[in-house]
DNA sequence: ACAGTTATGTAATAATGTTACCAACTTTCA
DNA sequence: TGAAAGTTGGTAACATTATTACATAACTGT
C-alpha cells in the first residue's frame, strides 16, 4: 500500500465515498516537500488544489514591498480555501505558500475538482467547509489586526505557532515573527522583553 | 410584472438559466429596507441567504466591545459571501450587516441553495464567484491594516465610500469614518485637517 | 585572524491610539 | 420657548506602536 493511499484511508474513510477515494487515487498526484520550501509564490497560475496529508503548510500575504503578513496554516486532512477559489475562478494565486513542517501533499487537477463538486456530496461539503472555515479564521485574524493590541496579539501569536509544531520551544527570531505579525522587529524585541519578566514559562529559544 | 421579476430579469437574465429564474421567482422572498436599517446582527442564525438586487448593503464585524469593522459592501446582483458561509455550515453569522442606501434584497432558503448548487451550474458559479471575490476582497482588506499608513487608508476609505454612494459629497461624521475603519476619532480628525491643506478637492461636507 | 552574516539591544524620532476637556450646534421634550 | 441632553469637531497630553540608525555579540566560511 502507498504512503498516498494509508494517508487518504486514515484521514478520509470516514468522510468520502468509496469510490471518490478511488478516484483520488487515481487522479491525484502526491508530493513531498521539507520544511521552508516555497509551494506556491503570489501570482503564480493555480493548475491543481493542494490538500495536505500530512505535515503543515503556511499561508501568508506579501505586499508590493515584499512585506509577508501570515493568514493561516492548513494541516492534516486540510484544503487551502484561496488554492479553492483562485483555482475555480481561473484566477492567478493571491497568496504565497510555504512547508511550516515537512509535507506530504496531495494535487487534485482543477477538472476533477470541478466534476467531484457535482458527482460527491462529500466533496462538495469537503470544498464548502474549508472555504467557510478559513474564511471566518481570517475574519479572526482581522479582529486580532484591527482590535487587539500588539503584547495580546504577540501572545496568541506564539501560543498559535506553540500549538501548531506542537511543541513549547520556538526555534525562531525577533525578525521572523515580527515579519508574520507584519510589524517591526524592534516591537518584537520590546515587547518580549517585558513579557519575559511578567511570565514565568520561557516563550522563545534563541539558537 | 413584479418589481422583483422584472430585477431579476435585468440583472440575472444573462446569467442565469431560464428555469433557475423561474425557481428564483417563486421560492425567494423580496423585501425592501430603507438606509440605516439592520439587516442581519453577530451571532445571528442564518436561515436564508440574500441577494441584493438595488442599493447597497455593508457587512462588518463588531468585536466584543462593540467596536465595528468595515469588511466589504455588497452592491445590486452581488450575494454575501458569509452569508453563503454561516448558511451553508449551520453556523450563526459571523458578521453584521447593515443598509448603506435603500435596499432591495431577495432572500433564497438554504434548502434551496443547496439544492441549486447541485442542479443549476450558473447557480454554483454565482455562489462561488461570490465567495471568491469576497474573500479577496478581505485579503485586500488586510493587506490595507497590515501594510499601509492611516493617511493611504483614509484616502482609499473614502475614494471607496464615494464610489459606493455614487457621489463626490460624503455626509458622515469623523466618527463613523473612524468606527468603519476601526481607529480613533481624534486620528480621522488630525488627518483630515493635515489632508485638507495639501489637497484641493473636498472630501467631506459637515451636516 | 579576517570579513561577512545574523540576531539582538538600545536610542531617537515619527505615527497612531487613547483619554479628557471644550465650544458650537442640534434635537428633545416639558 | 427654553433648558437639558446629545452630537460633532477642535485641541492637548500622554501611551503605544512604527521606523530608522547604530552598536554588540555570536556564528560562518575562508
Amino acid at each position: 500500500m502507498t504512503e498516498q493511499s494509508s494517508s487518504l484511508q486514515k484521514i478520509y474513510s470516514n468522510v468520502f465515498e468509496e469510490e471518490l477515494l478511488k478516484e483520488i487515487e487515481e487522479k491525484c498526484l502526491t508530493i513531498t516537500a521539507p520544511a521552508g520550501q516555497t509551494l506556491m509564490n503570489m501570482g503564480q497560475p493555480v493548475s491543481a488544489v493542494p490538500i495536505v496529508l500530512k505535515g503543515v503548510a503556511k499561508v501568508s500575504r506579501i505586499n508590493d514591498e515584499g512585506q509577508e503578513f501570515l493568514l493561516y496554516y492548513v494541516k492534516e486532512g486540510e484544503g487551502c480555501a484561496i488554492a479553492f477559489a483562485c483555482g475555480m475562478m481561473g484566477q492567478p494565486s493571491a497568496i504565497k505558500s510555504t512547508v511550516e513542517e515537512d509535507i506530504t501533499i496531495m494535487f487534485v487537477p482543477l477538472q476533477k475538482m470541478e466534476q467531484w463538486m457535482t458527482k460527491y456530496p462529500s466533496w462538495k461539503k469537503f470544498v464548502m467547509d474549508t472555504m467557510v472555515t478559513e474564511f471566518i479564521d481570517v475574519i479572526k485574524n482581522i479582529d486580532n489586526i484591527a482590535f487587539k493590541k500588539m503584547d495580546d496579539r504577540l501572545i496568541s501569536y506564539l501560543k498559535e505557532k506553540s500549538r501548531i509544531i506542537d511543541s513549547p520551544l520556538l526555534n525562531i527570531s525577533h525578525q521572523q515573527i515580527a515579519d508574520e505579525m507584519g510589524t517591526n522587529r524592534v516591537v518584537i524585541s520590546r515587547l518580549l522583553k517585558s513579557l519575559k519578566m511578567i511570565r514565568s514559562f520561557c516563550f522563545s529559544a534563541t539558537r
